[in-house]
DNA sequence: GTTGAGCGTT
């Protein structure tokens, strides 16, 4: 971690030593930026350790290689691990955290929190001394909501990460006299449910050009109960469709918060994002958070494009024949009059983490990961008039399976037969030919085959 | 007594 060069872990300190001691004690090596004493938040006891923070990295080579006693205790000084190492760590269990050069982060954002700040600080005074470093895109002091007191941090957004690479050169910097600390800001997370403004607004669109919202919605509720054998098809949920993938990508182009915008109706039912990757002409580009004009991204979220959110809808099948005239005119358009109740497919849903990895690209896939989404329902319909018919048949599968998905939003590799044509002759995505209950299917469809799969079953 | 604290709205 950029920040965290030059940061010592020390350990078995006395609980006399101060961080007056500890600084005092390694200045003898170089400059001390920082040295703290870590303490009980409610004893205020303190925990026996600290962290040191040279100005300078290299002098950790020294200070590694002597033995420490402050206070009459022999200390142990170690390389700090970053938050992220230690809560990757903790969460994967990984034991080699492969502290590398490249920066251990793995999640960048181009934002920086700033800790430390003087309660006097205005933003403007805030902006004018980042800006030395790049352009500012915004600038936010956070203060406490009721008290309206400043809470000492605040974050600092640039356009590119060459500056934010600059501002963390170094982990503190002055600013009129008072040393602020800086951090590569953590990406908010998107939570659905969580509130979080950044997916909200975006979906009301859904269905606004098609008009016919409230019949889909009440299909909706009967389709999918049955359909619960998708376990916690997670897109569903409670916020319907629209929040479908979560698609995450944090790295070099920031945060794409996938889900935007699901089904702007564009006509078809389901136009959805997948218009752009699949090839629907009729779907202007919803869902994907990359960089189309337009797409709606978070407010914070300046970052560029290549959110990929991964999502999905992908197909022309519209629910309902009724819709089906209207959209989904690309390739592999359903036919109007399909069969009843149709069969919708979601395509590529999921949880797209785009971009992990650095601004050098050496992982800067443009499309990352993204679930795709489709169950890998086996038998081409031989369930037809089967028991059940709302639900898949073959619906142990799951999904089928994740896979890369390229710029373009073609599923994955690894999973031909998405692609093959075995597969759309088999129509291996919920079967058109819905005997169930409620007059359909449900299908998690392949994006990228699913209508073409209905179509060549229908020829 | 051995790995922190603060992370988002206006």
């Amino acid at each position: 971690m950029d920040s965290d060069q030059g940061k010592l872990f020390i350990g078995g300190i006395s609980w006399e030593t101060s961080e007056e001691k500890l600084r005092d004690y390694f200045g003898q090596y170089g400059d001390v930026l920082q040295a703290v004493v870590m303490k009980d938040k409610t004893t205020g006891r303190p925990r026996g350790f600290g962290f040191v923070v040279f100005a300078d990295p290299a002098v950790l080579d020294m200070v590694l290689q002597d033995k420490h006693t402050i206070d009459g205790r022999m200390v142990e000084a170690k390389r700090a691990l970053s938050r992220e190492e230690q809560q990757t760590n903790a969460r994967a269990g990984n034991l080699n955290p492969a502290r590398n050069t490249s920066g251990g982060g793995n999640i960048r954002t181009k934002k920086i929190f700033v800790g430390g700040l003087p309660p006097t600080l205005t933003e403007d005074g805030f902006r004018q001394y980042f800006e030395a470093f790049g352009f500012v895109a915004d600038v936010v002091i956070m203060y406490d909501q009721s008290t309206q007191r400043p809470r000492g941090f605040g974050f600092i957004s640039f356009d590119t990460e060459d500056a934010v690479d600059r501002v963390l050169q170094r982990s503190f910097h002055d600013l009129n006299g008072k040393q602020v600390e800086v951090k590569r800001a953590l990406p908010k997370e998107a939570n659905p449910g969580g509130g979080g403004r950044s997916m909200g607004g975006s979906y009301q669109n859904y269905g606004a050009s098609g008009g016919n919202t409230s019949s889909y919605d009440g299909r909706m509720e009967r389709y999918m109960q049955p359909q619960g054998t998708g376990g916690g098809f997670p897109p569903y949920g409670s916020s319907g469709y629209s929040t479908a993938g979560y698609g995450y990508g944090p790295a070099t182009n920031g945060v794409g918060y996938g889900g935007y915008s699901g089904y702007t109706g564009a006509g078809a039912g389901y136009g959805g994002p997948a218009g752009a990757a699949y090839g629907n002409p009729n779907v202007p580009n919803a869902g994907y958070v990359s960089g189309a004009p337009g797409a709606p991204r978070s407010s914070w979220n300046s970052q560029g494009s290549s959110g990929y959110g991964a999502m999905g809808y992908g197909n022309a099948g519209s629910w309902g024949a009724q819709n089906a005239g209207a959209g989904s005119g690309g390739p592999g358009s359903v036919p109007a009059g399909q069969s009843p109740g149709g069969a919708a497919g979601y395509g590529n849903q999921g949880y797209g983490y785009s971009s992990y990895g650095g601004n050098d690209g050496s992982y800067g896939n443009p499309a990352g990961y993204g679930a795709v989404g489709g169950r890998s329902g086996g038998t081409p319909n031989s369930n037809v008039g089967g028991p059940g018919g709302a639900e898949l048949q073959g619906s142990g599968g799951g999904y089928m399976g994740s896979g890369y998905g390229d710029a373009n939003g073609n599923s994955g590799y690894g999973n031909a037969a998405w692609r093959s044509e075995q597969s759309q002759a088999s129509g291996n995505y919920g079967a058109p030919q819905a005997n169930g209950p409620h007059g359909g299917q449900v299908g998690y469809g392949g994006g990228y085959g699913s209508s073409q799969a209905r179509k060549a079953q229908q020829q």
